[in-house]
DNA sequence: GGGTCAAACTTGACACTGTAAAGTAAGCGC
DNA sequence: GCGCTTACTTTACAGTGTCAAGTTTGACCC
């Protein structure tokens, strides 16, 4: 049993989170493209061959970086909600906003998470911090779940909405990215966000 | 002015079909990691600097496959809503058919066409054939377009929310991605889509 | 304390990638 | 025939991920 109480390794110091935010750092600084095994190492001050002892190959590491990064996504969910007013419709109006908001900070983590090969992996394996996400969603989403219906339903037509949103929204869709949300096409978003659950 | 009805070329004939042909089909062999430049080359029999002659590198060789996968995705899109009834609900219930049909046949054609850099990208240089598939979806919200409302609303409404649950759909957030259509979570979608543009 | 051993890390190598520069060949106008 | 632009090849280089060995370090046990 290791007796220290901050979980310092052998050499380094715990090389596994600094492998990881130099990752998270190339990817804010350089996109997707910038983040790389190689670099990650150099910027943790360690050989390019350390991070395979901490990761499965650059897969591993993305893996891992994206659980870094649901930690941040449900964050900055859940700092929108508290942040706002607490209507269930304000409610969830801000967790679209923080949605939002994470991609226009963040637009590299957001592709690490819900890109490519990443999302599902995750969901299979660490799943931990992406359920937490989840959990927000559907703590908003429930008010809005007519009695006795499964809360699935409406969770999937809002997380479907506000994740295309956001994707089109950021890839430059409905104009320049980092309009303000208020007036812009967001708003429309949130008037049908507004009918979600509600019987015909 | 050269005299030959189809694009002949000097030495290769049409090399630059080839190499977005080639490179759609390793797309879909491998997905977007086994899309590369030299392997494009090998697989239309010229050597791997060849390309740089026809794409300004692997970014161009992505935009222009973009541009094939976009011919295809209205393909998709028009083919779904000319096979089923006619009815605007239905009609809006095959142009999301289409988009996730698509993403199921063609998901590596789908990463390059709406993932990472790709399609703001495209937007702004060829974008014609993004233009059609966005017309095609225009035609088919226009039923339900309030009465002097700008049909942006509907559009961005009904993009966001099929474009949202095709990607969550494929990554698996919602049950296996190759689980039929039908009686699925793709109907509480479309109970939404029935919603859009309508007064609150 | 000294020995044992496994984990953490380094070194070196390999195949593969994109890209640039220089060389070669092929078609076209004249 | 002669130039000359275009299409393509050859060669080279800096990075990349990954593997197979070495080397160091720390912990544990007697």
């Amino acid at each position: 049993m290791t007796k220290q109480t901050d979980k310092k390794k052998h050499h380094h110091g715990n090389l596994r989170e600094a492998l990881i935010t130099a990752g998270v750092e190339l990817l804010e600084e350089g996109g997707i493209d910038a983040l790389t095994l190689r670099k990650c190492a150099q910027r943790a001050g360690v050989s390019h061959a350390a991070p395979a002892h901490h990761f499965d190959g650059l897969q591993g590491l993305k893996l891992a970086i994206a659980e870094r990064g649901f930690q941040m996504f449900s964050k900055y969910l859940r700092d929108a909600i508290d942040t706002g007013p607490q209507t269930p419709h304000d409610r969830m109006r801000s967790i679209a906003v923080g949605y939002v908001r994470f991609g226009q900070d963040h637009a590299g983590l957001l592709d690490v998470i819900f890109g490519g090969h990443g999302l599902a992996a995750i969901v299979n394996e660490g799943g931990r911090d992406e359920a937490e996400a989840y959990l927000i969603l559907r703590e908003v989403c429930a008010p809005f779940v007519p009695e006795g219906d499964n809360p699935l339903v409406v969770e999937a037509q809002v997380w479907s909405l506000i994740h295309g949103f956001t994707l089109l929204f950021l890839a430059g869709e409905f104009g320049p990215p980092d309009q303000p949300l208020d007036g812009g096409p967001f708003d429309q978003i949130m008037a049908l966000l507004a009918r979600v659950g509600t019987p015909p």
